[in-house]
DNA sequence: CGGACTTAGTTGCATTTTGCAACCACCTGT
DNA sequence: ACAGGTGGTTGCAAAATGCAACTAAGTCCG
């Protein structure tokens, strides 16, 4: 029986929440995004128990935000755990966490720099405007209530993100 | 006394992951970036028990995160707990998952849409190279090893985020 | 062929974390 | 004085997690 405790908000980031702040979620999405899709691997390098991650992945699956599937590599059949399109769009919540981890959490230095191939450079992840390309920050936004608000939220008008 | 399952991983994601994704810590900080940072507000608008989020402010708080403060709204004293840099620095985390939930879990259409100030106009969170602008994709970045990497993590070598 | 080893899990039980309801101290308005 | 709100704390039950043991299937080795 699963728990939902966000189920009735009708808010985007509750709905995202509740499955990737399941804990080892974003960890075996690392795994996955580094190449490392397979039941073992994953377990051997987050130290995740096996029913855990049993679990997890078949939420994962449920989701559509991974695929399983079953590949030949010379000879052996190989499960490999790969993400699909939506899956990879959650990509950004990984290097959101990644860039504030090496900044606030990271007392030797980054474990790990990412690197971009467009352009050969060592980066940090940056969250833009789609439209303009100017710098999202505290001061700069503004949410409405969109097309799916409810009632309450439609009255509730207009908010600040951060005051 | 804490549980810390990612502590002896040296991860930047593991070490974010810790703090962000614990149970109600994501919905909590969404009320805080809209403004509604009183103890009753947050209770109120999402739902979690008082016990609950009596520790993860206080957890929020430890970790500088979100300082609380005491203000006098006319001759009333109200507390309030406010996100600090190291918090209002973790806002690209929430956009992140606001704009996945938009995408794939907004069945009516986002509750609410964001827009920038600076442009006007209604936007979409997105990650880019902070050197160059380009877009970071799943295919287009690459992690090597960088200055805190222990052992193990500098033999590895480099990875692709994704194959 | 038998035995050891690896992979991909499942099962059962103990420990931790969470949810819920009740309670408390303090303040404010009537 | 008393009702109602704020900002919590406490105790107990229910759910999620961690751990170790186990299974079933396939592989490697002699």
């Amino acid at each position: 029986m699963p728990f939902r405790p966000f189920e009735n908000q009708n808010c985007s980031i509750a709905r995202a929440a509740e499955i990737f702040t399941e804990r080892w979620t974003m960890l075996i999405l690392r795994e996955l995004f580094l190449g490392r899709q397979r039941f073992s691997e994953i377990k051997r390098n987050t130290g995740v128990a096996s029913n855990i991650l049993s679990d997890r992945l078949q939420v994962l699956v449920d989701q559509g935000i991974v695929v399983r599937v079953e590949e030949d590599a010379d000879g052996q059949s190989v499960e490999r755990y790969v993400p699909t399109k939506k899956g990879i769009d959650a990509q950004p919540i990984l290097l959101a966490m990644l860039s504030w981890g090496d900044k606030y959490a990271a007392p030797d230095g980054p474990p790990r720099v990412l690197y971009h191939e467009d352009c050969g450079h060592e980066i940090h992840a940056k969250v833009v405007c789609d439209h303009c390309g100017g710098d999202l920050k505290a001061g700069n936004t503004r949410l409405r209530p969109g097309p799916g608000a409810n009632r309450r939220q439609k009255s509730a008008g207009e908010f600040l993100p951060h005051r």
